[in-house]
DNA sequence: AAGTGGTCTAGACCACCAT
DNA sequence: TGGTGGTCTAGACCACTTA
């Protein structure tokens, strides 16, 4: 005598999706709205079952792709966390300069220039506003051992940032994504980045102590949050004559 | 009065592995020496658990995992396929370079030298084979709309490659991957690259049209097969000016 | 010792595909 | 209609962490 499959009216959106994604996105939810915050526990495994009235087996598979999505990490004996974006999972995920000998280190930054300005079309195109909305934009050098590198320029959505100046953008305790996650609620989940190779201009070949022509990695990189939101677009400019790019793909 | 969670002995191998990863390794096993070939269906998931005298559910989560390493396929109401290096699974997986605007294209290739010769330090290491062991050099050009875009030095351990020759490589009837996987049974699962901004030679500048000094993108890739044997060492040189290179990173 | 996630079972029923 | 993978249950026991 087993209970039948689905139990209607426990869970009541979207009644097409198999329980254990309902679950996932009741999770995002909650993760959205700040239920847990960043680098908290969520309730263990079989409280989350009694809470949406399905076995333990269902909330795992849901917790799972979380896990995939890289939102929650679990830890065996403790408990499941919220993701948070520190130091070292920052140059994990998403800083690819690598020297060319020897291991990848995390680079020093220094803040060039934060103004707010209006976005152009290319930049309005890729975060999905109107031209003309307003933006903020910095550009940061980044050194490897004392030695400039990476120019990044990023723009950035005003409405999504209130508040935001440049002493605090300057004075974050941790990394750029850590501070959009703590103080805007914006979770980088993935990037999409577009490399070519192209000369260096004169301001790019000053900042980064090069001859005015030499060949720069140019990555154009577009940020999203949760549901396929473009948060943050950046455009690098990368030295690679003693630097590598470096990418792993799968399958 | 369930069954002990683990009946030993029927599964040899690793006792301390769980019993999902050991299925999971046998069907790697079975699929290395060729038990089921590429674009044939594995055993039905009831079979596999008799098999394996396990639960079906443990089964399924072996398939799981090799599903996620795009080594197995499933469908549903059909059964689990052993995946193949097609022309559109390759595009997809393998060639990233996309044009400025417009949709991604498959490349037309031609075999500009097929040579054989021995392995000097960079590409010994990378293929982690002997510096002077045999190797095959094969040297492509890709064009996109007839307009050279790409020029790829491919470097293979000969000892792989048993019997390829310039006119098999030239008549194979699908990708190179393919090529790979149905003749000498290696199946690329997994790339890595390294890219970087560089000055066009003359003769790379003459195969690709541009003048000599214009900027080229780099991409240095080392192909690896199931238990991350490196099979293939690959040089790509692309022309940027109207085309891209793309990149998605999750997390 | 108590609490967490991790593995595994045995079986029911659903959704989909081929015939 | 029969066979496939997909979802879900209810519960046992294991492995690990913390107090």
């Amino acid at each position: 005598m087993t209970a039948p499959a689905l139990t209607p009216g426990r869970l009541a959106p979207a009644p097409g999706l198999p329980l254990y994604r309902r679950i996932r996105d009741q999770l995002t939810a909650a993760l959205a709205r700040g239920e847990w915050r960043a680098g908290e526990a969520i309730p263990p495994e079989r409280a989350l079952a009694a809470r949406f009235g399905s076995s333990i087996g269902t909330v795992r598979k849901a917790i799972d792709e979380l896990c995939a999505a890289n939102i929650l990490v679990r830890q065996q004996g403790r408990g499941t966390f919220v993701t948070t974006h520190d130091r070292d999972r920052n140059l994990f995920y998403f800083f690819h300069v690598v020297p060319e000998d020897g291991p990848k280190v995390y680079p020093g930054v220094t803040l060039l220039a934060f103004t707010r300005g209006r976005a152009e079309r290319d930049a309005a195109e890729r975060l999905r506003i109107g031209v003309g909305d307003p933006i903020l934009r910095i550009r940061n050098r980044l050194t490897v051992a004392t030695v400039p590198v990476v120019v990044d320029d990023l723009t950035l959505p005003a409405a999504r940032f209130p508040g935001l100046t440049e002493r605090r953008f300057r004075d974050r305790p941790s990394t750029i994504y850590n501070l959009y996650q703590a103080s805007f609620g914006i979770f980088v989940v993935r990037t999409r980045e577009r490399l070519r190779a192209v000369r260096s201009d004169p301001l790019m070949a000053a900042l980064l102590g090069l001859r005015a022509g030499a060949p720069l990695l140019q990555v154009r990189r577009v940020a999203y949050a949760y549901r396929d939101e473009p948060v943050e677009y950046r455009v690098s400019h990368i030295d690679t004559a003693h630097h590598e790019y470096y990418a792993e793909i799968d399958a």
